[in-house]
DNA sequence: TATATCGTGTACTATATAGTATACACCCCA
DNA sequence: TGGGGTGTATACTATATAGTACACGATATA
């Protein structure tokens, strides 16, 4: 029980469908990785690869590299370099954020976005 | 030059000259780590000390946890799992915000916090 | 039917992380 | 003057991370 194997393998099979460029060993090629090691990583045998690969496969794949950053249990490291520089900022805000829910937090986001202020 | 170990020595130092009970010994006794280990730390000579040693040496010298993890290059891992559990919507935000003054996110906290919304 | 490609099993490795355990020389003071 | 406390040097360790290298049998292809 991976997430991170299985959501990798299913999407990989689904590209493979439509396009035999998208075996284990090719992407692997592409990757930068041994296509015996990447089958393992979809098979969970082993832990998910570093922050690096996971967004060289990410790309490959055609996924939101966060998306898969936080099926590995990891989280990018420009937005931990962020928080970083401001812990206490970004602390607070985070906490303060947790159990609220998603259409709040996307209320947020849109209006720092759209920079009403 | 280890901004983590300076930190360290310089708080435990302004602590022990009104308390003798700030020795290195002393308090790596009670955070539960060597004396031999805190003194490495405090010099740089090591990496920074795991998240709950942080943690636990941060109460200890009354400072703020997540400035000091900070210190250290980590981020506290509450607030990693709050990101991973909804990466996108974390990940925009904190982008989004990560290059906005202090004043602005200050602001938003409060905005946050006091719920007029 | 040869050969190219496929996924995977096995064995190994280098580096980082997060420390422990012991011993030493120095200083204070009673 | 000798016992306690001080900081630190040295040597070692266990576990995790992030893979590589190679070989094998099955499958597909031409």
């Amino acid at each position: 029980m991976s997430a991170f194997g299985d959501f990798v393998r299913e999407v990989r099979e689904a590209l493979r469908a439509e396009d035999s460029r998208y075996s284990v060993r090719q992407v692997a090629g592409r990757i930068g990785v041994q296509p015996s090691y990447l089958s393992k990583v979809e098979r969970g045998d082993v832990g998910p690869p570093s922050e690096a690969t996971i967004v060289r496969l990410a790309e490959e794949l055609g996924e939101d590299p966060d998306v898969m950053l936080a099926l590995a249990g990891k989280v990018s490291s420009d937005l931990l370099e962020a928080i970083r520089k401001r812990p206490r900022l970004f602390a607070d805000l985070i906490r303060e954020l947790k159990d609220m829910p998603d259409r709040a937090v996307l209320r947020l986001v849109r209006e720092v976005r759209d920079g009403d202020w």
